[in-house]
DNA sequence: CGGGACGTTGACTCAAATCAATAACCGTGG
DNA sequence: CCACGGTTATTGATTTGAGTCAACGTCCCG
């Protein structure tokens, strides 16, 4: 939330709007490459301009109830999408990255039902909510980018679901360490190692817990020698074992080797925090 | 799962695939009219066959993992759409009603990663996969009607992030009772008064609790004279204190007079089950 | 009539929320 | 430069909400 602002403060370019400026211009061809849409017809997409949109961490990309004029897709950076309601509690509802489509829950509606934030130095690709008609019949692949993208924000809200249906909070995050591991690894990633680019009451938020309960579970399965965390750099060392005790639903069954494993650990085995691997 | 098999075993016109029963053809129309869309270009709707197919209660939909060859929006009945790991529990994603999309989340890859049953009679328009480019072109309101649907099945798993997070179980209840009264308004039938189709057990998956304590914060509700609960006959009582209670997230701040409420009644005001109202 | 599914209620226990204290870090400003 | 307030993370102590186990009543269907 630091680095790229206490970096030198000099000569911003703000390339907030669609100004003729070096960066904030791409083509359709590029956005339906990273939604991983073939050579399929690209030779029209190459002549179709789409706006870039650049954000420092800690930007805003859209303001809760804001009007819903544009669809965006992350280029680069990470996005957190939440809610605020009426006392104050941020409910957070995803975290998203590379590929994901932001801002279509709001096409059934005028305005956003939620907030999205940029976490970290990002761009997204803009389309105009008026242009989405006409590109999906000029740009025959982008409506097929559109639906599969709509699709995959679907089936990750889905997944969040089980996430949070999981008893165990130690389960809640070690589902949503899998489920972000995947992700990374999709963009290229090493999905073993990585920083999170948000607070742990963020994760909190997203679980449904504490955020002294998301310290406590970090601590729990480092202890468990399934993890190394400082602070916010994390490393699976163990993915199949956290795969399996991901796996525990409610009541594990009976004396599973998995539930032998969760009780036998005597809440922490040695130091909760090992050195860094290798 | 069973009465659609063991009803009488007799002439079974079976209304899969599309067979030129009385019931089972509708047009395009019928679909977009059901999706909101106006009267907008459905000229050339009119003239488009979709299928249609009957469900009984208790009769799959999809399997979980089956191929993926169809998008399905529901025009009438309920349904159940849930994952089974495995480890055999299984975890409810969400109830469908008249006008919902199903199996949008599986556009994004070859098989369902869900399935989805039938809780009651039901029928639903079918859409082959391989006829969504051309519909999308020959009809363009259909390409509208699907991306208001897919974003709005969005919006409501968004909702049911926003229920499960929610930290105590009978807030929970209140939220999903809420949601589903909104949903049937939608339908035009009242909100404040309905039959649950499903039961208890499925109702404390969605929200992540044990079915007991789905039983138990019906009985604190009514006892708190927000409802009026006889097994899956629910009438809301007052919508108003429901909602207003539903809207405690962690810690209800004080002594606040709903929190008040909550800890006065002494679990159990009078006979936790009321006559019904009037 | 008996078995099975469903719903309710009670008793007990434990996991996690809450309250609280501490430490580390950062940018600000004296 | 260092002191200061602010934010974030960790850890401990205490309490309570809800999961689990168990018993019971009802209804439906065979």
């Amino acid at each position: 939330m630091n680095s790229s602002i206490s970096g030198p403060i000099a000569h911003i370019h703000l390339p907030r709007s669609g100004a003729s400026a070096a960066l904030p211009v791409a083509t359709m061809a590029d956005l339906l490459q990273m939604c991983g849409v073939p050579f399929a017809q690209q030779g029209a997409a190459e002549n179709v301009q789409v706006n870039l949109r650049t954000l420092h961490a800690g930007a805003s990309l859209v303001h809760q109830g804001a009007l819903a004029d544009a669809l965006f897709f992350v280029r680069s950076g990470t996005f957190k999408v939440f809610r605020t309601d009426e006392d104050g509690y941020e409910q957070v509802l995803a975290f998203a990255i590379r590929g994901e489509l932001l801002g279509f829950d709001a096409l059934c509606m005028e305005s956003h039902p939620i907030a999205i934030l940029a976490l970290d130095e990002s761009t997204v690709f803009v389309v105009p909510r008026r242009e989405i008609e006409g590109l999906c019949k000029t740009v025959p692949p982008f409506a097929f980018a559109l639906q599969q993208a709509g699709s995959l924000t679907l089936t990750r809200s889905r997944e969040l679901v089980d996430i949070l249906a999981a008893v165990a909070s130690d389960v809640r995050l070690a589902r949503f360490l899998i489920q972000l591991s995947k992700r990374l690894a999709d963009c290229g990633q090493s999905p073993l190692r990585f920083h999170l680019r948000m607070g742990r009451r963020e994760i909190a938020s997203l679980l449904g817990v504490a955020h002294e309960t998301v310290s406590r579970c970090f601590g729990a399965l480092s202890a468990m020698g399934l993890l190394y965390v400082d602070d916010r750099e994390v490393e699976i060392l163990d993915m199949g074992g956290l795969k399996a005790f991901s796996r525990s639903t409610r009541r594990p069954v009976d004396d599973s080797a998995l539930l032998r494993n969760r009780s036998l650990i005597p809440r922490r085995t040695r130091g909760s925090l090992r050195p860094l691997a290798a």
